[in-house]
DNA sequence: ACACCTTTGCAACAAAGTTGCAAAACATTG
DNA sequence: CAATGTTTTGCAACTTTGTTGCAAAGGTGT
């Protein structure tokens, strides 16, 4: 049944459907969060190349299915994209939650980026908000 | 005369003051935007250690002296912090600017970062705001 | 089922970051 | 300013993370 969304999300992205990208795209529907390499690493418990999880991300990365989210830790966290991104062209203008205590990194999709006012001479392309504090779960 | 500056900031945050910190910090304070190891390690044409600036970069976080900027490359950047951070509080509530076409950081001072509706059960600690696009430099 | 193209896994490599330890540099006394 | 104790530096060795080329395996379309 999974399978019916995961079969649509590749083709439309004109990739071929693969045993390892089915599997790490199943991990980013079960996740309600971001992951990381180090997180599909590990989680991907069958034989599985990291060099395959490299380029499978590099390849969903750039065909729009999901996108990056900066952080200060120097580990890249990648989570799934909204509909109106495309190939090439990411439109996520939404907040990310990172959870001091369980690290866990949310997409507030809810929630929109407030505008920022810039220099003269400076333009704006795209506008990141990352805020760090405690989630509700690790909320005492 | 940049010595005296130097000498304080480091002796405030109750490090000695070696040659190694001093040319670091002046390459910070010589520099209008933010900085990666690699562009340090670069500048610092005279002989230093990769670790010794792994260490020293780590001690100036730590103490409050620079802070790290999030990005999407997986290159941490650092960035001199204004006075009202201390150790290990970090009150760096400003914009941050990244150039796509000359990678230049930016910090926005006189920017105000936005407050952010988070739902509830969340609490916010910090906020981060990256812009991206083009620098008044690069502007055709 | 066949031929074609893409993807995977391996090997080997390159880059980035960490740890322990002895020597050198700094700070602090007298 | 010299002696002492502490901190910092640089080296070596190692771990982790990411990259590239290539042959074998797997997917795609007819």
């Amino acid at each position: 049944m999974q399978d019916e969304i995961i079969n649509n999300i590749l083709k439309s992205a004109n990739l071929s459907v693969t045993g390892s990208r089915k599997k790490i795209l199943s991990l980013f529907l079960a996740a309600d969060g971001a992951l990381s390499h180090a997180d599909i690493e590990q989680e991907a418990d069958e034989k599985m190349d990291r060099i395959t999880i490299y380029r499978t991300l590099q390849a969903f990365v750039q065909k729009g299915i999901i996108h990056i989210i900066p952080t200060t830790d120097n580990s890249i966290r990648y989570a799934l994209c909204k509909d109106e991104c495309s190939e090439g062209h990411h439109h996520d203008q939404h907040v990310h939650f990172v959870c001091s205590e369980c690290h866990t990194t949310y997409c507030l999709e809810q929630i929109n980026v407030p505008h920022v006012k810039l220099p003269s001479g400076f333009t704006e392309a795209q506008t990141e908000v990352i805020v760090n504090g405690l989630c509700a779960k690790c909320h005492a």
